[in-house]
DNA sequence: TCGGCAATTGACGTTTACGTAAACGTCCAT
DNA sequence: ATGGACGTTTACGTAAACGTCAATTGCCGA
């Protein structure tokens, strides 16, 4: 199977080792060890995914023990029902900041688009500004 | 025209007085002073909007420091051809950062309903268990 | 066998975004 | 005029997420 070393990962997902390594401690990851000292990590394709999950949750903002909470559900023996529905209960909780999220992120970039529309009306005018007149007030 | 004390707008947007004082720190809002000793923080309507965009910024993950260069572009006076162009500049990263962030958000969602999905269908396994036979192995 | 390079560990430093306490002013109702 | 309720300033504290540096250690090719 693939294994990976840690600056490979590092250079893959363009972070540092030693950010890797911090993910580790706080029990983001844990690769093997290996050598006859069994000192220097290995990564598999489990802590790979894991790590790529790391980063995106980063991306959105969660902290890293919020992202170990769901990473370790996400991949937690699903076995009693008990456990099915805290899990249930989680994974409602994050869906929620995500809308919520979304929401935000819709409205931004609407408005983002609006302001640059606004831009190039602007330039456009001052490229016509001999030929049209003078200046429109903005909005 | 509508001006908030402090705590009302502590109130209205969930944020301790403190945060907001220490947001006027980072320059995002400047509210005008009053009373006799011109000591008391008076907030009109152009900084409850900032203040707005500010937790909208940080509910995406922004830096404080990244939604005052953001939100005094936003409303700094757009007179220069030079000025729109950087303006357009700062728009497209912005954008593309977001476009990043709903793409994390889509594969995260879709995934969360994936995980849901899953989660009723083992629950339901289990209410009918005694009749339908054993436990099922999850992919 | 030796020099060099990558990896590890430990420790301390840094930035961001506030919390928390102390000590004080002010206005208003009782 | 007094006691809360709120507001202010100053200053130190803190948690999160790494960066940075130093001191090893193992391994590999010449």
């Amino acid at each position: 199977m693939a294994t990976y070393t840690i600056t490979e990962l590092a250079r893959e997902f363009d972070i540092t080792p030693r950010t890797i390594r911090f993910y580790e401690d706080q029990g983001l990851i844990s690769p093997k060890r290996e050598g006859s000292s069994g000192r220097v990590r290995v990564y598999g394709a489990r802590d790979r995914i894991r790590l790529k999950l790391t980063l995106r949750g980063k991306r959105l903002g969660l902290t890293l023990s919020e992202i170990k909470d769901l990473v370790d559900m996400y991949d937690s023996p699903k076995d009693s029902s008990a456990q099915l529905k805290r899990f249930l209960v989680v994974l409602a909780r994050h869906r929620e900041m995500l809308e919520q999220q979304r929401e935000d992120l819709e409205v931004t970039l609407s408005e983002i688009a609006m302001h640059e529309a606004q831009c190039h009306r602007l330039l456009d005018e001052g490229l016509h500004k001999r030929k049209s007149g003078g200046v429109r007030r903005v909005a």
